[in-house]
RNA sequence: GCCCCCAUCGUCUAGAGGCCUAGGACACUUCCCUUUCACGGAGGCGACAGCGAUUCGAAUUCGCUUGGGGGUACCA
């Protein structure tokens, strides 16, 4: 069999979106399924809208969702260069083989021309389909038209390719995902392959890069079946192998429409940036479409792509829904190591003075916060009261708990047997348990005993564990509070 | 307008003619656990878009309708 080599090529117009992060990863799940190889390449022919900077979160993005490329920009590899803008002096040739071969034709007609004839198909009711008029231009006319100015684009002939290697005008394929997909190519016009400025256009430029890079499969998303069937004539007219392809479902926003700014994240990094971990991000957008076999819906990459069938991935569109990709933030939150959940909090946690906490009792403060957390920002907030001598206490809090006559009671006890108490863990929590039992005997339930300790020392109701939170915040603050809140 | 793709709970999906009074996950919800919140555990709610056809039998096959998405560039 021949040598599996897939590709992701996105454009640097943007950053690493999470619809290219999933097309990514089918591909990488298609290569490490089958032994093929991942390559990278850079399609940054449109100058206007690249950048450096995307370029470099594209690498960054891809390589934080684990998808590492084995040829690639940075990496290099047999078929370079791996950046489109880089392989400019390759295309003319292959618009030359065509143009030999008659499959290609030079079109002088200028953008009012093209513009008129498509107002007269809308006014028909009928698809825009290059009239041709250039296809059979002499010689002589040819040079009249370049004598006025004129630079010629090439038009890739359609019908002669299709005549050429097909008897129907219906062209099909059998695509990965969707199966037998088809086209009436006589609807489809001969289309540009390269512009009068002289560079390829985008059609005609990926047939080239994949044809050399001998790509074998082609993964990518629905909205390139149209482009399909130009390729493929192409990819024959050039006497190519053509490649497999499977297209992909499109992932849309919850209101149906195309997964925009305005619904929130779209960028991987931005995802990052709002606390989200890269392995649950990956894991929830393989799921978009594809189901694991045994129902496990948690796993990392390496085993879904042990599972991963590329004809078993559905070929509708899905949802972006936050509430699962929330869901398993958490479940990754918890399974993370200690350490590296230390780590990763960290850039959460910047506006606090770390250097005031010990390692130790920073490791006790992530291990008793880490519980409640959906996303790693989330820690923001949960951890304030760790910080600071002084606290905020919620106005509610304050009215509902801390000003009531039996919280008043509790925090005075609390603080006249709190200071002799000696501030370990083992002791906290005995003695607190000692303290719930003297209330209760009052006929003060445990829960409101607590409350009043809680309020007072972290200004909440809700929270950590009482006992590691005053562990971590510390006999002096704890006191310190409790003192400040009675009144 | 024209062309193409798609159609199971709110969402992601399992289901490839009888195993389906349609299964799982998230969300929602009830209860339990509990010093709070949470986590966790046990339940509940909830779908085959509609209509025809094929068949002894259809979520599964076919057609039409409807709905959604994509394409229609000398953008990628």
């Amino acid at each position: 069999m021949e040598d599996i080599r897939v590709r992701i090529a996105p454009s640097p117009s943007g950053n690493l979106h999470v619809g290219t992060a999933r097309t990514a990863l089918f591909n990488y799940l298609f290569a490490k399924k089958h032994g093929g190889k991942f390559v990278l390449r850079i399609e940054d022919t449109d100058a206007e809208r690249t950048s450096q900077e995307y370029i470099d979160n594209i690498f960054d993005s891809l390589k934080a969702l684990g998808l590492n490329w084995d040829e690639g920009p940075d990496v290099g590899g047999e078929y370079g260069p791996y950046t489109q803008s880089e392989r400019f002096d390759i295309y003319p040739k292959y618009v030359q083989e065509l143009l030999d071969k008659g499959f290609a034709y030079e079109c002088y007609c200028t953008p009012e021309e093209l513009e008129a004839e498509k107002e007269e198909a809308a006014k028909n009711k009928k698809a825009y389909v290059y009239s041709k008029k250039c296809e059979n231009l002499t010689e002589e006319e040819k040079a009249k038209l370049r004598a006025e100015g004129r630079k010629p684009a090439i038009r890739f002939s359609v019908e002669k390719a299709q005549k050429a290697f097909h008897e129907s005008p219906i062209v099909h394929f059998d695509d990965l995902v969707k199966g037998n997909l088809h086209q009436d190519t006589s609807l489809i016009g001969d289309f540009v392959i390269m512009k009068s400025n002289g560079s390829p256009t985008y059609n005609f430029a990926v047939v080239i890069d994949d044809m050399l890079m001998k790509i074998s499969h082609i993964i990518r998303g629905e909205d390139h079946i149209s482009n399909t069937f130009k390729q493929i004539l192409i990819y024959e007219a050039l006497g190519a192998e053509v490649p497999k392809f499977g297209h992909l479902g499109m992932i849309l926003a919850p209101d149906r429409s195309k997964l925009s700014k305005r619904h929130g994240a779209t960028a991987v990094s931005e995802f990052v940036e709002k606390g989200y971990l890269t392995d649950a991000l990956i894991n929830f957008v393989a799921l978009l479409g594809w189901a694991p076999s045994d129902g496990v819906e948690i796993k990392p990459v390496d085993e879904i792509a042990a599972d991963f069938r590329i004809g078993e991935v559905s070929s509708s569109n899905s949802i972006f829904e936050y509430d699962k990709l929330n869901w398993m933030n958490s479940q990754y939150i918890k399974m993370l190591d200690i350490e590296d959940l230390k780590e990763k909090l960290k850039p959460f946690l910047k506006d606090y003075d770390l250097s005031s906490l010990t390692d130790e009792q920073y490791t006790k403060m992530v291990e008793i916060t880490r519980e409640p957390l959906t996303l790693l920002s989330d820690i923001t907030n949960d951890a304030k009261y760790f910080f600071g001598k002084d606290v905020e206490i919620d106005p509610q809090v304050q009215a509902d708990v801390l000003d009531t006559e039996v919280s008043q009671d509790v925090l005075k006890t609390f603080l006249e047997q709190a200071k002799d108490w000696e501030w370990t863990e083992e002791n906290l929590h005995e003695k607190l348990e000692a303290f719930r039992g003297f209330y209760k005997e009052k006929g003060i339930k445990p829960k409101v005993t607590m409350w009043a300790i809680r309020a007072a020392v972290t200004g909440r109701t809700r929270g950590a564990d009482m006992v590691g939170s005053l562990e971590v915040i510390g006999k002096d603050t704890t006191l310190y509070r409790v003192q400040k809140a009675i009144k």
